[in-house]
RNA sequence: GGCAGGUUGCCCGAGCGGCCAAUGGGAGCGGACUGUAAAUCCGUCGGCUUUGCCUUCGAAGGUUCGAAUCCUUCACCUGCCA
């Protein structure tokens, strides 16, 4: 088993640590032996996203340093919706919230360890709360809540100031409060995670515990992620940067880390990688000597990429971007660099039916079909700027139709927005 | 409960009954410059079978040759008074 007490020093110098309810105290428990700890998460979407791996890989490293962490997926509070300051949730079905639970469970499979001495163990917070009786819940949890002091809450206080905020969501804070009492209680746990934004619910859970069974535990909260411009990270122009491939492609993570601004891949390797300082620090140096080589952001990718999508996938990933985003011909890649780069890449396929005369579709229906653009008037919007290639040419025309002889390798043709966005088109040969 | 005001495209916010798919800003997208960065400048920014047509201005009706703009009802929000 690995040092259990240096993991505060370890997040530490990563910046790691926002809050916590005492460092000392929380140092001495970890020095002490094997503590277990939880951050849960609340299945309101299909799948866990960028700045949820943040949390997750906190806990990783606490599990990698010898300690127990709880897998808490919140049935429950799912079912119910922490306050946003942005206003009401609407209310997910019960069965999309089970159905998520189920594949948040299985992403969370994937970072922590579920053998050895300090295995983690999946728990879901329905199990306590679906046959606790409102009466019961009102007597002996809500009595020990100040209603006073939630309003302080920033995002209620937010609710309140602007459109409202309902009972149900403002109850939000005494479910995950009493999902640390009985964690506690079942399993010893002693800390809770969770971003800055989560200080107040998890400090409730604290005080909770000391009000219904006496005992101190400990809090501590993570820097939520946030690029130097103040925006939030792990959002791009289409969306969240999922986990689950099949909302985020391989390729498509790649390329988010791979443009991660100069300003914030330092913080973001700190965050989410597993190397050493040392190493850490020396690919730090090496980038900011000279950042158009971007070994930094290069780092990040390929570790993170592997990391969530197992490393041949990385690798194939990265080779589809270097052939694409390569200054020799894409013909004169081999069949098999292209087609593979493509294939990673978005892509449409022809069926032969299509060609007519020796030609495919024109592009602007091929732009949408791929998905590059929205419609076919932004098809044809952006060939009007200039925003759109063929094969590495502008295409000057929308409703030209490609020739049969423009295809590489008979097979491929290569269509381009702007500088970064590649879509391949594919034709099926009977 | 009474009085007054509001609800516009992703967000904020203009909008005389015809010249409004609707001013302006932000975001986004494209171009230039670059390093598949940032900043900056320029352009663009509902859809389509695109010199025109279709669907949008909280919802549903109505007036009119013609409405985002007028009237009625409903929903929600904001002030003031009880």
């Amino acid at each position: 088993m690995r040092d259990v007490s240096a993991i505060i020093d370890e997040l530490s110098w990563r910046g790691l640590i926002a809050q916590s309810t005492d460092i000392d105290a929380l140092r001495a428990a970890t020095s002490a032996g094997s503590l277990t700890l939880y951050c849960g998460f609340d299945p309101t979407a299909p799948s866990l996203h960028l700045g949820n791996l943040v949390q997750i890989l906190t806990v990783r490293r606490f599990q990698q340093h010898g300690h127990r962490p709880l897998a808490l997926v919140g049935g429950a509070t799912g079912l119910i919706g922490d306050p946003r300051m942005t206003g009401e949730r609407t209310l997910n079905p019960v069965d999309v919230v089970e159905g998520w639970v189920g594949r948040f469970r299985e992403q969370l499979d994937r970072y922590y360890d579920f053998s050895g001495p300090n295995a983690a163990i999946a728990v879901n917070n329905l199990d306590w709360t679906a046959e606790l009786s409102v009466l019961d819940f009102l007597r002996d949890v809500g009595k020990h809540f100040s209603v006073n002091r939630m309003l302080d809450r920033e995002a209620v206080a937010a609710r309140l100031a602007a459109g409202g905020i309902s009972f149900t969501e403002f109850s939000y804070q005494l479910l995950q409060g009493y999902d640390y009492v009985q964690l506690h209680r079942r399993y010893g746990c002693t800390l809770q995670t969770g971003g800055t934004d989560q200080w107040g619910n998890i400090t409730a859970g604290v005080d909770l515990i000391r009000r219904m069974d006496g005992a101190s535990v400990h809090a501590m909260t993570v820097p939520l992620l946030t690029k130097s411009d103040g925006s939030k990270y792990g959002k791009t122009e289409t969306g969240t940067v999922w986990l689950d491939p099949a909302l985020t492609s391989p390729y498509a993570f790649f390329q988010f880390l791979l443009n991660t601004d100069d300003q914030d891949v330092a913080t973001m390797l700190r965050t989410f990688s597993f190397r050493s300082r040392d190493e850490l620090e020396a690919v730090i140096a090496s980038s900011a000597e000279r950042p158009h080589e971007r070994a930094a952001q290069r780092a990040l990718a390929r570790e993170l990429t592997a990391l969530v999508h197992g490393e041949a996938e990385s690798d194939a990933v990265e080779a589809a971007g270097l052939a694409l985003f390569g200054q020799g011909d894409l013909g004169d890649l081999p069949p098999g660099t292209l087609t593979a780069a493509l294939t990673e890449a978005p892509h449409a396929v022809v069926p032969a039916a299509e060609v007519v005369d020796g030609q495919l579709p024109a592009f602007d229906d091929l732009l949408v079909r791929t998905g590059l653009v929205a419609s076919l008037s932004a098809a044809r919007r952006t060939v009007g700027e200039g925003g759109a290639y063929a094969n590495n040419a502008r295409i000057l025309d929308a409703a030209a139709r490609p020739e049969l002889s423009d295809l590489h390798h008979g097979e491929w043709l290569v269509l381009r927005r702007g500088k970064k966005a590649f879509a391949g088109v594919r034709l099926e040969r009977p």
